[in-house]
DNA sequence: ACTGGCTCCTGAGGGC
DNA sequence: TGCCCTCAGGAGCCAG
C-alpha cells in the first residue's frame, strides 16, 4: 500500500522518462476512484519536463497541462518494454517516445489518473492539502497548533492530509510508537513536548523509509517492479499479539476509524484528560 | 469547525 | 475444491 515513501520511490524511479513524450494512450479500464477523463489525450506529444510529488499525488508536468496520478491503496506505475505481457489490472498504458511503456496497475482501483489544465496546486484535490512532512513548513509548533482544537485520537489527526500529507496507517503507527504516544490520545491533550517528539519521529521514519526504497506490505512494487525492504523493521504495524521489541509487553490491536491500530500499552501509555498516565 | 461513518474495489485468507 | 465471509485501506463526502 503506497504511502509517501513509496510514492517518492516511484517518482525517483520514473525520472528516466523526463523530456520524453507520450505517443499513444490505451485505457483498458477507466473506472478508477474518478473516471479517467477523455481529455487525457491532450497530453499526447507533450514533453514531460518535470516529475514532482505533492503528498501522495504524482505530477507529470507538460507545457500544456499536468498528468496527475494517485496510487490509492494498491496502485503502482511501472516503466517496461512494450513486449512485456500486459497484466490483469494494467488499466492505463502510456507509450513513450523513448520506446518504453508506463503502465498504471491498480487491482483495487482506489487510485486515479487525471489531466489538469489549471495550475496543479489550484486543483481541488491539492488546494486544501497540509504541508509536506519533510518541509520546513511542518514544524513542532505547527503540529502543536493544529492539534489544539482536535479532540479526535492523535493517530487520526496525523493521518488527516489536511493537517499533514503523506502519513498513512503504517507510518502513523510506527511514528507514534517511537514517540511513546498512545494512538488513542485525544490530540489536544498532547503537550508541546509530545508534539516535538512526534514531529521528530514522523520526519525520521519517513526520511529513513524513502532512503531505503519504501516499505512494502502486500502489493507495493517500485517502477522497476521491485519490492521495498523496510518491512522487517516495523515495530508495531501488523504485529498485534506479538511482543514489543523494546519491553516485551504484548502489543494490542485497536480498531480506530475502521482501521487497525497496533501499539504497545507499556511504551505508549494513554494520557488521560487529568494529565495522568494510564498503562 | 469538527467528528465519525460510509463508500469505492479486488484479492487474500479463514472456516466449513 | 469451492463457496461465503471478513478484512485490508486512501481519502473524499456527508450528516450530525
Amino acid at each position: 500500500m503506497p504511502e509517501l515513501p513509496e510514492v517518492e520511490t516511484t517518482r525517483r524511479g520514473l525520472l528516466p522518462l523526463l523530456h520524453q513524450s507520450v505517443r499513444h494512450i490505451t485505457v483498458h479500464q477507466s473506472r478508477l476512484r474518478q473516471e479517467v477523463p477523455n481529455n487525457l489525450v491532450e497530453c499526447l506529444n507533450q514533453p514531460i519536463d518535470a516529475l514532482t510529488r505533492r503528498g501522495k499525488y504524482l505530477l507529470f508536468h507538460t507545457p500544456k497541462g499536468t498528468i496527475m496520478v494517485h496510487l490509492g491503496m494498491s496502485g503502482s506505475l511501472r516503466l517496461v518494454t512494450p513486449d512485456l505481457p500486459l497484466r490483469k489490472h494494467d488499466h492505463v498504458v502510456l507509450s513513450l517516445s523513448g520506446g518504453l511503456e508506463l503502465r498504471y496497475h491498480d487491482p483495487r482501483r482506489f487510485g486515479l489518473v487525471l489531466w489538469l489544465t489549471e495550475a496543479p496546486e489550484q486543483h481541488p484535490l491539492l488546494a486544501s492539502l497540509g504541508p509536506e512532512p519533510l518541509s520546513t513548513e511542518f514544524s513542532p509548533d505547527y503540529l502543536y497548533q493544529s492539534t489544539r482544537s482536535r479532540r479526535s485520537p492523535i493517530k487520526s489527526v496525523i493521518m488527516d492530509s489536511h493537517v499533514v500529507v503523506g502519513v498513512g496507517n503504517i507510518y502513523a503507527a510506527e511514528a507514534l510508537f517511537y514517540a511513546g504516544i498512545n494512538p488513542l490520545t485525544p490530540a489536544n491533550l498532547l503537550s508541546l513536548l509530545d508534539c516535538q517528539r512526534l514531529y521528530v519521529t514522523i520526519k525520521h521514519i519517513l526520511a529513513q523509509a524513502i532512503e531505503r526504497g519504501g516499505t512494502t506490505l502486500r502489493d507495493f512494487v517500485n517502477s522497476q517492479g521491485e519490492t521495498g525492504y523496510f518491512q522487517q523493521e516495523l515495530m508495531v504495524y501488523g504485529r498485534e499479539g506479538d511482543h514489543c521489541r523494546v519491553c516485551g509487553h504484548r502489543l494490542e490491536l485497536h480498531r480506530l476509524n475502521n482501521r487497525s491500530t497496533v501499539y504497545c500499552p507499556q511504551c505508549q501509555p494513554l494520557i488521560l484528560a487529568s494529565g495522568q498516565y494510564s498503562v
